[in-house]
RNA sequence: GGCGCGUUCGUCUAGUGGUUAGGACACAGCCCUCUCAAGGCUGGUGCACGGGUUCGACUCCCGUACGCGCUGCCA
C-alpha cells in the first residue's frame, strides 16, 4: 500500500498571496482532495525581517475565499506541527546535529554549510520528467549555507527538514525551484531519508510574457476578491492554467476538477495570465448564480462603491438588482450599471447625449411623458405599449423614445430593460427625470 | 557565462507518425432585440527555424533562435 498522500502549500508572509502561488496551493489542495489525502499549511517564515502577521492573514483569507482549505496548518493545528517554521528551531537543530554527525557540515565565517557529495543527482519530476543533474563542479554548484552567522536558518535546509517531518509525500511548487531540487536530494540522502516526489509546475506569466510580480494588476488574490470576482471563476480559471480536463470544457465544477485531476496531466509550458478569460468565466458562474448569492453579493458591490440602498424599500432594491443579474461580468460593473437606481443626480453620458439629446427629439420625449403622466397602470406591460403607441403617433421608430427616454432616467445608452426598469423607478421619478433631461436639450 | 526547462491561432489549450490541426477567450460580420448582455450563425489568424529518421512528420532525434528559471549567508 502506497503512502498516505500528504502535501503543503508553504507561502512566505512577506506580502500578499500571489496568484501564481493561489494555483500552487490549488494543485497541492486538487491532489490531496483527489486522493483523499492531506493538504498542509505551513508558514515560511524565517527571515523575521520580512515577514508579517497581516501578510500572513491575507494568506489565510484569500486561500479561504479560493475554497482551500487546509487540514493541518495554522489556526487549525495537526500532529506535525507547529505549522510555523519560527518555531521548529530545536526540529531543525536536532536535523543540523544529525547531519554534522555525519560529517556533512563545514563552518564558513560564522555560517554553516553543507559539504556537497559533488555527484550526478537524478530528479524524477512527475511533469518533467527525468532531469541528470550534474553537481560535481564546484565551480558551478558551491556548497549551500544552511544556517547564517546569527543563527537563522537558510530556506533550502528547513524547507527540506520540514517536508521530512511532516511526511510530505508530493512536493507541488513552482518550476522555478526545479534548479534547486538536486541540492534539496543532497540534504535528503544525507538525512538517511528518501525523497518526496517532486512535481514542479509551470509558471504563470504577465500578458506581455514576463514574470508576474507584485505590482502587476491582478498578482494578488485580494484584487480578485475587491474587483467583485467570484471565488468559484477564479479559482476554476487557475484549474486551466497549466492543466486541462482534456475535452474541451472550460466551465467546470470544482468537484468534477477533484474526479479528474492527475499531476500527469499537469502542462510543462508556463502560462500567461488572460484576465480577459477569466472575466468571461466570472460572467458565467454570476449568471448562474442563486437570487439569493447575487443580491447579497450585489448589495456589498454597491454599498462599496458608496451607493446607498438602505434608504431603499427591500422590494425596491430586490426589483432593481433583478433587472441587473446576468448582465454584468464582474460584481464591480454594478455600480455603473444599475446605480441609477439609487440616486437621482444622474449624469448623461456625453456620446449620448451627442446622438440622443438633439433638437427633434425633444418634442417626442415631451410628448412620450405626457402619454406617461396620463397613464393609470405603470408596469411594464402598459408602458411598453404606450411608448409603442406613442412612436406610431409620432411616425417613428420605437428607438427614437427608446434611447433618448433610457438616457433620460439612467444617463447611459445601456442598461436594464427600458421598460421594466421605468416600472420599478416608478412614475413619479420617472416623469422628474424627464423633465430634468428636457431642460438640458435646446429647442 | 554555466546549468536546467519550455516553444500548436494574440491568449489558454486538444492533439502522442497519416486530422480539412479541434475547442475556448478576445476580435470582425450577420441574426435576434427597447439598449447592453446572453444566445445563434459565419469569418480570419497557429504547429519558431534548420537539418535528419521515416513511404509519411505538429507528433521521434539533433542543432539554432527566442523565452523563462536557477546560479545568495532571498524564499
Amino acid at each position: 500500500m502506497a503512502a498516505p498522500v500528504r502535501v503543503r502549500f508553504a507561502p512566505s508572509p512577506t506580502g500578499f498571496l500571489h496568484i501564481g502561488g493561489a494555483r500552487t496551493a490549488l494543485f497541492n489542495w486538487l491532489l490531496a482532495r483527489h486522493h483523499g489525502g492531506t493538504f498542509v499549511l505551513r508558514v515560511e517564515d524565517t527571515d523575521a525581517a520580512r515577514n508579517t502577521d497581516e501578510a500572513a492573514a491575507a494568506i489565510y483569507d484569500g486561500l479561504r475565499w479560493l475554497g482551500l482549505d487546509w487540514d493541518e496548518g495554522p489556526q487549525v493545528g495537526g500532529d506535525f506541527g507547529p505549522y510555523f517554521q519560527s518555531q521548529r528551531n530545536e526540529i531543525y537543530e536536532r536535523h543540523l546535529a544529525q547531519l554534522e554527525a555525519g560529517g556533512h557540515l563545514f563552518e564558513d565565517n560564522g555560517a554553516i554549510r553543507f559539504r556537497s557529495p559533488r555527484e550526478h543527482v537524478v530528479v524524477d519530476d512527475v511533469v518533467c520528467g527525468r532531469i541528470d543533474f550534474d553537481l560535481t563542479n564546484p565551480e558551478t554548484h558551491p556548497d549551500m549555507t544552511l544556517r547564517r552567522p546569527d543563527g537563522s536558518w537558510i530556506f533550502h535546509f528547513v524547507n527540506v527538514v520540514d517536508d521530512l517531518e511532516m511526511k510530505i509525500s508530493h512536493v507541488i511548487r513552482g518550476e522555478d525551484h526545479l534548479s534547486n531540487t538536486p541540492k534539496h536530494i543532497e540534504l535528503y540522502r544525507a538525512l538517511g531519508a528518501e525523497p518526496p516526489r517532486f512535481a514542479h509546475i509551470p509558471l504563470i506569466l504577465n500578458p506581455d510574457g514576463s514574470k508576474m510580480s507584485k505590482r502587476d494588476a491582478g498578482a494578488s488574490v485580494s484584487s480578485y476578491m475587491q474587483e467583485g470576482f467570484l471565488p468559484e471563476a477564479v479559482r476554476n480559471y487557475l484549474c486551466l492554467l497549466g492543466w486541462s480536463p482534456k475535452d474541451n470544457r472550460e466551465k467546470i465544477a470544482i468537484a468534477e476538477v477533484v474526479r479528474l485531476f492527475d499531476l500527469e496531466k499537469i502542462n510543462r509550458k508556463s502560462a500567461h495570465f488572460d484576465l480577459e478569460k477569466c472575466t468571461w468565466l466570472n460572467g458565467e458562474y454570476m449568471r448562474e448564480l442563486p437570487d439569493a448569492r447575487f443580491q447579497a453579493l450585489a448589495l456589498i458591490a454597491l454599498q462599496n462603491s458608496g451607493i446607498d440602498t438602505v434608504k431603499f424599500p427591500d422590494d425596491y432594491v430586490r426589483a432593481a438588482l433583478e433587472t441587473c443579474k446576468g448582465k454584468v461580468r464582474l460584481f464591480s460593473d454594478l455600480p455603473a450599471y444599475g446605480g441609477f437606481y439609487f440616486k437621482d443626480d444622474i449624469e448623461y453620458a456625453p456620446e449620448g447625449v451627442a446622438k440622443h439629446f438633439i433638437t427633434e427629439n425633444k418634442p417626442r420625449l415631451a410628448a412620450l411623458r405626457a402619454t406617461f403622466d396620463e397613464l393609470e397602470m405603470f408596469d411594464a406591460v402598459s408602458i411598453e405599449a404606450a411608448l409603442k403607441a406613442t412612436a406610431a403617433e409620432l411616425g417613428v421608430k420605437v428607438g427614437a423614445l427608446v434611447h433618448p427616454t433610457r438616457l433620460a432616467v439612467t444617463g447611459s445608452n445601456a442598461g436594464p430593460s427600458l421598460y421594466h426598469l421605468l416600472e420599478i423607478l416608478g412614475k413619479r421619478k420617472v416623469l422628474s427625470r424627464i423633465d430634468r433631461a428636457l431642460a438640458t436639450i435646446s429647442a
